[in-house]
DNA sequence: AGAAATATCGTACCGAAGGACAATACGGGG
DNA sequence: CCCCGTATTGTCCTTCGGTACGATATTTCT
């Protein structure tokens, strides 16, 4: 699967393209052709000097592909305000080609990529307000309950979560009648309503 | 600098050292042997699953080397607790070789590793509600519009929906149409994740 | 050892959801 | 007066979601 290059300076999508490999790279430079191409999954690099690019906007994305901001000038509230809303990464959209490679590798691997400073500081705001009881229903599903519960969440079909979870879209099914009984629910919606 | 193995499963170790290479680890089972023979800025792989191990205890090792909190059962609010305790890591102890490797490589490169919907709900934590979530998109719906999407947040179908508004069903499928076309979604639940 | 839970996959069926064409009516602004 | 946004409703069609039968294999618990 290709990676995305969503920007409008073609130095900028040169750069990338040298740090990735040209031919894993496909540039995109407008949102209809990304919504349009995007593929579940997919690894989006976002120029956040591109005009009419807002992290309000991109929550939906951010669910269904492994967005990653980069900004030629990062800021921290910036960086909390893409990741709050689900982007995989954030980073200096002029990185060397070896942290770009690396970027792109761990946002492929499943986790998100956040530098050092800025994980600080979100974990320096954090202290003390930690508790957060929030997974009592969790022990009421199985593991691979959890994961189908996770991408759920993110607004993905049941075809979606099968070629995520690589398994049979009628066994995703299986998973989520499981849960609609445990939790006394009849469809998706009020599942993740119930859980919250 | 070798990488810790702190676990007591002789299978996990294994797994671990298949991934990272033998000579590169050295296994340690307790708590003792590991802050005596612990250097600064060494990565520690921690398997949470071992009795006694809590991140509340941890945080001074966690400033002096780069600890990898393993959770065969990930859950947030775990993730919350290590990465607040200055952890730089939170990933699953079955994790693929491939996944190991990137994770250990991450760390030992300076930067964190976090899963995605972990960072997601860091960054919402210390944001409170991100702006667009408390009523912003109010200012694009109309009078009609919102109580479709309030019904919408109870999980009503759409014939429930029309019984309440006293309206047919098609009209609430022209609402969400609508709905559908300004935030640029394409299904009731992404509209919702949308929205906040 | 046997039972229960878990994970996986198959086909068939039915209703819900959503889009593609519509149409009618009402009110405000140029 | 005409256009636009809003609200309303209709039919036809396709896809998606969920259930109802089913099956097999593994793991975990009793």
């Amino acid at each position: 699967m290709k990676i995305v290059l969503f920007t409008l300076s073609e130095a900028l999508a040169d750069t990338w393209r040298a740090a990735l490999g040209a031919e894993r790279c496909w540039r995109v430079a407008d949102t209809a052709t990304l919504a349009a191409g995007l593929q579940p999954g997919q690894t989006v690099l976002v120029d956040l000097a591109m005009p009419g690019v807002d992290a309000a906007d991109w929550p939906v994305l951010c669910a269904r592909a492994r967005v990653v901001a980069l900004s030629s000038v990062p800021d921290n509230a910036e960086g909390v305000a893409w990741l709050g809303r689900g982007a995989a990464g954030y980073a200096h959209a002029y990185s060397t080609e070896d942290v770009l490679r690396q970027v792109v590798a761990t946002v492929e691997g499943g986790a998100s990529w956040v530098g050092r400073e800025l994980l600080a500081q979100l974990c320096r705001q954090l202290a003390g307000r930690l508790p957060a009881g929030d997974g009592a229903w969790r022990d009421k599903v199985t593991a691979r309950e959890a994961e189908v519960v996770a991408a759920l969440r993110r607004g993905l079909s049941n075809k979606e979560i099968a070629r995520e979870l690589e398994i049979a879209e009628r066994t995703v099914k299986a998973h989520l009648s499981h849960l609609f009984e445990k939790f006394g629910v009849e469809d998706r919606l009020q599942l993740l309503i119930k859980l919250g």
